[in-house]
DNA sequence: GTGGTCTAGACCACG
DNA sequence: GTGGTCTAGACCACG
């Protein structure tokens, strides 16, 4: 179910992190859903469950997931619009962008294409 | 010249070699412009000269500038295609985005207004 | 492992850098195989860990080497084709070699036996 | 008459000394040829005389220019064998050339190219 | 004065 | 335990 790349420079909790909120996005995973224990998802994937116990603590701090009793970990109900600090992280890759050459037009693009792999992957979930 | 927030995550010496960037882009920074020394800069903002140094390096590295024989740091000429991987690297802060609820429109105005301050800061560019 | 000449004008992280690239041509390191950690190393050789770490940082931006989360750090697949200055950076040595008195055949032996010494020391590559 | 390049990590009065070999080796100056004084070479070329100086002083103790009293500096007798280290200091060039994926054969070529480059750029001295 | 190298030692995030 | 970051301070080559 994750895709965790031990070679990436990307902390393997915050991986799992994106992965969950990215399931959501596409609408994999639907509030409700059930998330597998921190053990069973450890023993699936091979990560130590100290690292996965530390995803599911930040998700469950993001408000992506809650833990309910006797239900274990499901997905949080989507809040209708949450204050996020995401556009000022994504200045230094734009400035990136530019530097690298690219146009307005050609950054739109790129951030369009993004966003509808993101919402477009789903056709078979 | 440049601000540093020491509470920040990002690193110094990475705060310190986005805004020499951000500056490039903006057209503040001009190719041949030269940079203060490395103990300059320390001196002028209370961070350590290794880590000036540090950010240096990397500068050069990136070939976003270039150190000259007894004349000091320079911008170099900007190339005029790069490889980058930062169009993958914003594929996270989309997704949250996404999750807080903004939809496609939304995200692409927030890029542009990102895109327009950048290059917009400097009339006389 | 690793022989360095604190005595030399070549900086020891330089001759770190050079003694892994120069194991890996030999087949004494494969891609995949585990470096000491940089602590490890450190205490081995005497070096301060800084150095090593810088020598590591290098070779990470060369690719040569890749750091694996929890893991350390391992040879990286070696690349098909790189480009590199190192053709210009022989001239001065081959003038050297000319004003010493060499004809062109002794030359190209003596690069002919680098080549061989560097190639051939291991058997079982 | 030799061409600096401020923006090279090769100091100044090294690429001064190289260049002086390689004329000598390359015909264009010839024992018993008279060099510019020092403050000639410097005014002429805008480098700080120190740094001519230096590299003269370099040249001497190489035994590859010789100052006479009245004549000022002038090129030695080559000589007919000279101790070198200069293949010692391939090593880590050819070990980069193997790294980038050379083969043997075009290792041999690059070389015999920079040679025959060395000696053949004076057909019209 | 300038950058480059090196050591020593501290702290932190990650797993 | 591991790498990454940062500070403090020393020394050197170059120009």
């Amino acid at each position: 179910m994750f895709n965790i790349d031990i070679r990436s420079t990307v902390p393997i909790y915050e991986q799992l992190v994106q992965q969950v909120k990215r399931s959501v996005v596409q609408g994999l995973l639907k509030p409700g859903d059930a998330l597998p224990s921190v053990r069973r998802l450890a023993a699936d994937t091979g990560i130590n469950p100290n690292t996965v116990a530390k995803a599911y603590r930040e998700l469950e701090h993001q408000k992506v997931i809650i833990t309910i009793r006797g239900k274990g970990t499901v997905i949080n109900d989507i809040p209708t619009q949450i204050d996020t600090d995401a556009a000022d992280k994504m200045r230094p890759y734009i400035t990136e962008l530019i530097y690298a050459g690219k146009t307005k037009e050609e950054i739109l693009t790129i951030v369009s294409d993004i966003y509808d792999k993101l919402k477009g992957d789903n056709k078979d979930a």
